[in-house]
DNA sequence: TCCATAGTTCAGAAATTCGGAACTGTTGAT
DNA sequence: ATCAACAGTTCCGAATTTCTGAACTATGGA
């Protein structure tokens, strides 16, 4: 398995956190990433629970949300530790997440739209 | 011609506006529509000016652009007049459109970063 | 009517996405 | 050490989407 890649801070273009943001599911990733409260681990069978994802898509969707900068991967012996890159984002591109999740209605905290 | 279709402000979803402006090109030219004093009209070959651009391409960003709701497009004769609905947008998704766009360091009287 | 201009539609090629199957790396048990 | 179980990644073929040249449509003017 080849080392994850995670841009560096500067590196992050708003076109990838656009197009990453652009699918429903990773948003709603995103969000659970989000809305954990510590720096929450993904499995991804197990906790994206109700909706039923191919393994290889699920595996997938994080990839675009590591490569775009949004998310942090690491693994912790047998699964992922994944976290947002939120505040470092926001100082990058302050506001854009939070219209974004506020968009989606899926801040946390709030009732999700969709 | 079929009779160019423009959703409804409800119908408007987030991951169209995403969508739609995570291509630096649309992106290019949403900013020059917004950036413009009056409803800018922007005929295709013409105002895009120093990118060449072939006129089914653009043609067909203006409707990604229409379809996800970011603009509005009208035939005024021969030219098609296109407007920003950032107005209308800027009620549903509060913040959004700016914040988006001040990423791209495209705002309107702001340097192009990229 | 005929021509020029602005933009759309069509269609095939190229690129991207999706997802099942095989693979990799880690842990725990024997 | 070997094996099995499990989380996640990679591979690769099928399906979908994007791109763009060429043909077409609509409008205005000579």
């Amino acid at each position: 398995m080849r080392p994850l890649f995670h841009p560096a801070l500067e590196d992050i273009k708003p076109e990838a956190i656009l197009y990453a943001l652009s699918d429903p599911e990773r948003v709603a990733i995103y969000a659970k990433l989000a809305g954990a409260s510590s720096g929450g681990t993904c499995s991804a069978l197990a906790d994206l629970g109700d909706r039923v994802i191919p393994k290889s898509s699920l595996s997938n969707h994080f990839k675009v949300l590591r490569e775009s900068g949004l998310i942090m991967s690491e693994r912790q012996g047998v699964e992922m530790r994944n976290q947002t890159r939120c505040t470092e984002l926001d100082e990058r591109f302050p506001g854009l997440i939070k219209a974004i999740l506020t968009a989606y209605g899926q801040l946390p905290g709030q009732p999700k739209t969709d």
